[in-house]
RNA sequence: GGCCCGUUGGUCAAGUGGUUAAGACACGGCCCUUUCACGGCUGUAACAUGGGUUCGAAUCCCGUACGGGUCACCA
């Protein structure tokens, strides 16, 4: 394809945004939060959202990485117009596949005395990279014909881009505004490796004009090398897009979230028991707050975040990822879930502890819907409902509710009776044997039913009280374990 | 170290020259209650610091401190 070609397929007058990770294997809550910004900027304004993928690294390539791109934007929603899987007007979408098109892109700038062959030995390691002085470098000041000969002899080069040694460079962002360096500042950065394949910086410029993006989401890491792009967008006498440069998401006020240190990527948060939904929700929030009216909003769907979205919300400063408050909004999308959608993703976890099938789950999961923070705080939340354990009879202690062994076993003694005459077994069958039953006795409903429960459950504290349990558990298994508290009491 | 950026309660944050400086999480208390939760009410807690500018600064300017980023043929 000519330049010429690739450049009438570029798009114009809409929003066109894009996700351009490069294949790591797993997903960065830094990464999907700006996945998330990137993708609510495009729907925001009606516009297109592109995935990109950033492999010109040869040496990190890890099988199977892209794939958990796509599942993860999947699963998020975050679905994107054009892709290597979806195709698209601009592609190829992989930068591998768009090799010789940098290359080409490349020669342009040369030609235009915007960048030089650098046929320098490739410092290694360099300690003092920041002294390394390019003023010494004979190269920059080849002459063409000098440069084309060494390159025609099969001299291998890189080519870097050609930085003015005067002047100023002025940089804009939309969050951080101007940014001026000094040209002096910036070094004569590679373009092109040696082994033919672009830099990030390089293949960022060229891909984000030849797909016609508009709004450029990534993270603050990159705010050091963006004023080099303008000049790069200059020598090319391309429109430079809208930068927004995101600060980090932090684990403590000095490191950066990271994989490496063992803080969680968004596939670790699912396997710990947070939803999807509630992780984005939250992610959304870090770093971004909607202004106005809906400033005490905090609750989003994906929908309602591209309705309210606005650049002008995303904050400059680095925010510390709290996990209590990630715990909060998973807690709250739980219980706002309908009890039936609970139960679907409940039971899995339900099952892993309560293998016997005559136990419902579906009812063990309405006892645990307001009571667990994340799905993984299921299984020993409700092991006891599978096999009573062992348990010591100071549980029958209880202040609050005037219990003790002594007190607990005058209480056994008159709910098995009670219970034992039940002839259909319901929630409110037992429920009508034992609160009349304290008022019989003449003693407050804790002091009833506390032993009961004790006596049923095991633990000190359950989901649900002991007429849920006593229900859940059948008349057979009820009596069982009310016995057996009462052999335990005398 | 040079350059760039940032700084409102423990955390996320609203705030864009005049407010009793929101709200949320976490934490404490109270209520509800068959345990625990849920829910309701309520409390503690902040403008990094020093100078300016102004009748008036969290908001504007300069310095300082602290923190982050960057200075790769990695992205």
């Amino acid at each position: 394809m000519t330049l010429e070609e690739l450049e009438t397929r570029i798009p114009h007058g809409k929003i066109r945004t894009r996700f351009a990770p490069s294949p790591t294997g797993y997903m960065h809550v830094g990464n999907l939060r700006t996945a998330l910004y990137t993708w609510l900027i495009a729907r925001h304004g009606g516009g297109t959202f592109i995935l990109r993928i950033e492999d010109t690294d040869q040496n990190r390539l890890v099988e199977g990485a892209a794939d958990v791109i796509y599942r993860t934007l999947k699963e998020c929603g975050l679905n994107h117009d054009e892709g290597p899987d979806v195709g698209g007007p601009v592609g190829p979408y992989v930068q591998s596949e768009r090799r010789e098109l940098y290359g080409l892109y490349a020669n342009v700038l040369l030609d235009k005395g915007a960048a030089y062959r650098c046929f320098c030995e490739k410092c290694a390691s360099e300690e003092d990279s920041g002294e390394f002085d390019r003023e010494d470098d004979p190269c920059r000041n080849l002459s063409r014909a000098e440069s084309d000969a060494k390159a025609a002899a099969g001299e291998p080069y890189v080519i870097r881009q050609k930085i003015p040694r005067e002047g100023s460079t002025t940089f804009h962002d939309v969050s951080f505004g101007d940014i001026t360096v000094d040209n002096a500042e910036m070094d004569d950065q590679v373009l092109l490796k040696r082994d033919g394949l672009p830099t990030y910086n390089f293949a960022n410029v060229v891909d984000d004009h030849l797909m016609g993006i508009t709004h450029v989401v990534r993270g603050s890491e990159y705010l050091a090398s963006a004023p080099k792009y303008n000049l790069l967008y200059e020598a090319f006498g391309w429109e430079i897009p809208a930068y927004v440069h995101c600060s980090p998401v932090m684990r403590d006020a000095q490191h950066k979230m990271s994989k490496r240190n063992g803080d969680p990527s968004y596939e670790d948060l699912i396997a710990q028991g947070y939803l999807t939904q509630a992780v984005l929700n939250y992610v959304a929030l870090l770093g971004w707050s909607p202004r106005g009216e809906l400033a005490e909003k905090e609750f989003f769907t994906l929908e309602e975040l591209s309705d309210a979205f606005d650049i002008a919300g995303i904050s400059k400063s680095p925010a510390i990822f709290d996990m209590d408050k990630l715990t909060y909004f998973n807690a709250a999308y739980l219980r706002g879930m309908t009890p039936d959608a609970f139960v679907s993703v409940a039971e899995p976890y339900i099952r892993q502890a309560v293998k016997n099938p005559a136990i419902d789950a579906a009812q063990i999961a309405a006892l645990l819907q307001a009571r667990c923070e994340k799905l993984t705080d299921i299984p020993e939340k409700v092991d006891f409902f599978d096999a009573l354990p062992e348990y010591d009879i100071a549980l029958f202690t209880n202040k609050k509710s005037k219990t003790n062994p002594d007190v607990s076993k005058i209480m056994l003694e008159a709910a098995i009776p009670a219970l034992e005459s039940i002839a259909d077994w319901t929630f409110e069958s037992v429920h009508d044997a034992l609160f009349p039953l304290a008022a019989a006795l003449g003693v407050k409903n804790a002091t009833l039913l506390w032993p009961v429960r004790i006596a049923v459950s095991g633990k000190a504290v359950t989901p649900g009280g002991a007429v849920e349990i006593c229900h859940i558990l059948g008349k057979a298994e009820t009596l069982r374990r009310l016995r057996a508290g009462l052999a335990k009491l005398s």
